[in-house]
DNA sequence: TATTCAAACGATAATGATTCTCAATATAGA
DNA sequence: TCTATATTGAGAATCATTATCGTTTGAATA
């Protein structure tokens, strides 16, 4: 249960945390900003503030509950921490996400960063391109 | 001459233009926002605003002179366009900056794009650790 | 060289995302 | 159930960036 969750990272059970968290695990799309999380869960008649989502969600990543990313857009997006580690492609025009995990990639990181006179602690890799789906707006057909 | 530069770019050669691109040439520091430039140029003597240099740069941006960065600092960073591509290691405790260029990461990432159906068109990677520079705080030692 | 006018400028207001403040409320433990 | 404390929601504040607007300037032309 995502009460469970809260208490391991040391977090008091609260109904605005509990409602992000599930809105996180049940939500199609995995990767969301501050705003559409809240904006979904107005939406969906709770009443829940703009700042508690910041809140809650700044709590949940330092717990290691969720990662957030700086795609271009602008805004931060976050994700539930599911999973091994990956990272993403981000079409440029319906800006739909894909993820992916290349290990020769992992390991080059770590060696560059060796190799600088780095301890390497984090990284960020987004790739940006134009995909192929069908409802991609703009593909040429 | 700078001026050619901005000619070649189809920019009108003014004075902020060529302050703005002459501080990024001799400045020892290549990654710079956009409040560094302003505030070294007015530290400088030089009479600027600073919705100028955000201009400015949105325009050498556009003419492929210089290229921006969103490290996790927060704000937007700037260098010139010079040599080839690189990507980008900081040092989380001392914001050092160090450049590096990996073939097979070039390689993997379009092969990667292609086989998630996507048309490459950019990337953006970043990777965090901490330093062994003498200057940097915190070291052990 | 003087004239002209769209482009560019600088000051400042506006914007958008995120964080802070604070009085009211809810949680976890006694 | 009672209490001490953490958390909440509304709205103000902040920070980076962009837009507005009246004035100035670059560069083409007379
Ligand atoms: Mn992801
Ligand atoms: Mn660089
Ligand atoms: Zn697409
Ligand atoms: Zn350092």
């Amino acid at each position: 249960m995502d009460s469970e969750e809260l208490r391991n990272a040391g977090l008091k059970v609260t109904t605005p945390r509990l409602k992000i968290l599930t809105l996180l695990e049940k939500s199609a799309e995995r990767h969301m900003t501050a705003d559409t999380i809240y904006r979904l869960l107005v939406e969906g008649g709770e009443v829940i503030g703009l700042a508690t989502v910041y809140r809650a969600l700044a709590q949940f990543e330092a717990a290691g509950l969720i990662t957030r990313h700086h795609f271009d857009s602008g805004q931060t997006v976050y994700e539930l921490e599911r999973g091994p580690h990956h990272d993403h492609i981000v079409c440029i025009r319906c800006g739909r996400v894909e993820e992916f995990y290349d290990k020769v990639i992992e390991e080059r990181q770590r060696e560059i960063a060796a190799s600088l006179g780095f301890t390497l602690s984090d990284h960020a890799l987004t790739l940006y391109g134009e995909c192929n789906s069908q409802d991609c707006p703009g593909r040429q057909g």
